[in-house]
DNA sequence: TGAACAGTTCAATCCAAATTGGATTGTATT
DNA sequence: AATACAATCCAATTTGGATTGAACTGTTCA
């Protein structure tokens, strides 16, 4: 059915991970989704001065997750907005990976049920 | 149909993804999920010393996202699972926060094209 | 032309979390 | 009882990214 999961598949989802994860990133994307996508006003609801929005706005901006677009008006406004194709893509790697149909029943590589079956094996074949 | 995301639900989340977004601690949940419990085949596939792995291991039992459970042959070992209820969480709180069927469209709060409506109403009124 | 403004860039500092080495706990084996 | 072992705990160190303050870019408006 899936496709296997590969370690770069992992790696991958952990790149986006990366990107989200910090409370401030992850406040800002849930604003853009409200459709709060001033600038300004995303420092206010977030009590962040400007040059850090723009630091963490230029992260989402490089992972692919957000767009910019400056105000045709104005040209010193942007807005920024969420690009979906990137957010479905990450979805989709979050669901496959985090899979609960992947789980499997314990693998026994090692520990002490392992070892120890060539030992039991030995033990009854003289006595029989 | 969604309940409203409300702050708490946005921090929620992301304390989830602080505890899976670490690199190596994606990775042990990856082998987690494919039966691979053992702590110290983890440590090999890894190549983590052991007291590493037992930090990232307190860290994620300590989420909830993972169980313990002692060998009942060798108390010595202890085996890792994930837990599934917890997992479970963690899929619909992303699923929700990261809805696309959320993003609206831009609620022009501020910049340019928010202030200047009421002079553009005030101009036409007296000529007419 | 020059002052005001939004946003970005840059260098320096700060900080929370990861990592490391070593001691400790508790169980199994001889 | 003594040794070996898996795992955990603890203190010290390291480090990558966040934050801060100031300078800089490009645009708009008087």
């Amino acid at each position: 059915m899936t496709q296997p999961i590969t370690e770069t598949t992992v790696a991958e989802l952990q790149s986006w991970l990366q990107v989200i994860t910090h409370p401030k990133r992850l406040k800002i994307i849930n604003l853009l989704m409200e459709g709060i996508q001033c600038n300004c006003e995303i420092g206010e609801r977030l009590d962040m001065p400007r040059n850090l929005i723009s630091h963490h706005m230029g992260i989402l901006r490089q992972s692919g997750l957000v767009d910019v677009e400056r105000d045709s008006a104005d040209a010193r406004w942007v807005y920024f907005t969420i690009n979906q194709p990137a957010l479905a893509q990450l979805r989709t790697l979050f669901d496959v990976v985090l899979n609960p149909a992947r789980i499997q029943p314990r693998q026994p590589g090692c520990g002490p049920q392992s070892a120890p079956i060539e030992f039991v094996d030995a033990e009854p074949l003289p006595s029989a």
